[in-house]
DNA sequence: AGAATATTTAACCATCTGGTTAAGTATTAA
DNA sequence: TTAATACTTAACCAGATGGTTAAATATTCT
């Protein structure tokens, strides 16, 4: 069992649950961008990306280096690994779920049969 | 690139993103229970532990089967895969980052040295 | 100095969220 | 039939969220 900080998770998982924000960082996995940049393709104002720009910082998802006026933003994507663990751990055990299904209903279709290879 | 459902995507981060609910899934995870019996662990009253069960069945995370006045509750992680496959495609690009990063320093810091092996 | 550009902050608004208590609906037990 | 149990629905509330426009702050261009 991982350890994960319930916090780090909270705001990281909030982060992702807006399009606008993964839209956000699809466009920022291709290249640093600047505010306007990142904002022009979103139909909404200057301000509400700001306010998007903010939380995903907040959230640890991105980096900002101001040079002169502009702000150079840029991805980091540390805080998804223990999002991307959580997950995992839970997808898992429904995949072994599905496997221990599938076990149990090979056994139930042919309890007597004799497997024919191997 | 793989394609993903925005809404499905809206809806699975939203509902991990709630500390009560991730709690519910564990308990989940280990075994089928009924509302009451995962009320019981949360300070909190019957009703908001119903809400959040809902939140959680409308994001496709947990099925409910009635018997008589009790709820089965099972765990449903189909949506996590998507969701999973999202985080790691940043995830990765920011290992591919970190990679290249590497490289880089690597050259920049011995950018006339010979490698000894290989 | 004055104008344009890049970005944030402030104030506001509607809607969503996460909780509450009280009442309602089935189902099971006595 | 009455009482207990398992759960949901309704009504409410405070605070968060996601957007707006207008104004403020820095910086760069002319």
């Amino acid at each position: 069992m991982v350890k994960y900080s319930s916090r780090t998770l909270n705001r990281t998982f909030a982060a992702l649950a807006d399009p606008t924000r993964r839209r956000i960082l699809a466009h920022l996995a291709r290249g640093d961008k600047c505010v306007t940049h990142l904002a022009k393709p979103h139909a909404m104002s200057l301000p509400a990306v700001s306010k998007h720009l903010r939380v995903l910082e907040k959230a640890g998802l991105l980096r900002r280096r101001r040079y002169g006026r502009v702000h150079e933003i840029r991805l980091d994507a540390k805080p998804l690994r223990q999002a991307a663990q959580w997950v995992e751990e839970y997808r898992k055990f429904w995949q072994g779920s599905l496997d221990r299904l599938a076990d149990y209903l090979e056994k139930q279709n042919r309890p007597l049969e004799k497997r024919k290879t191997k």
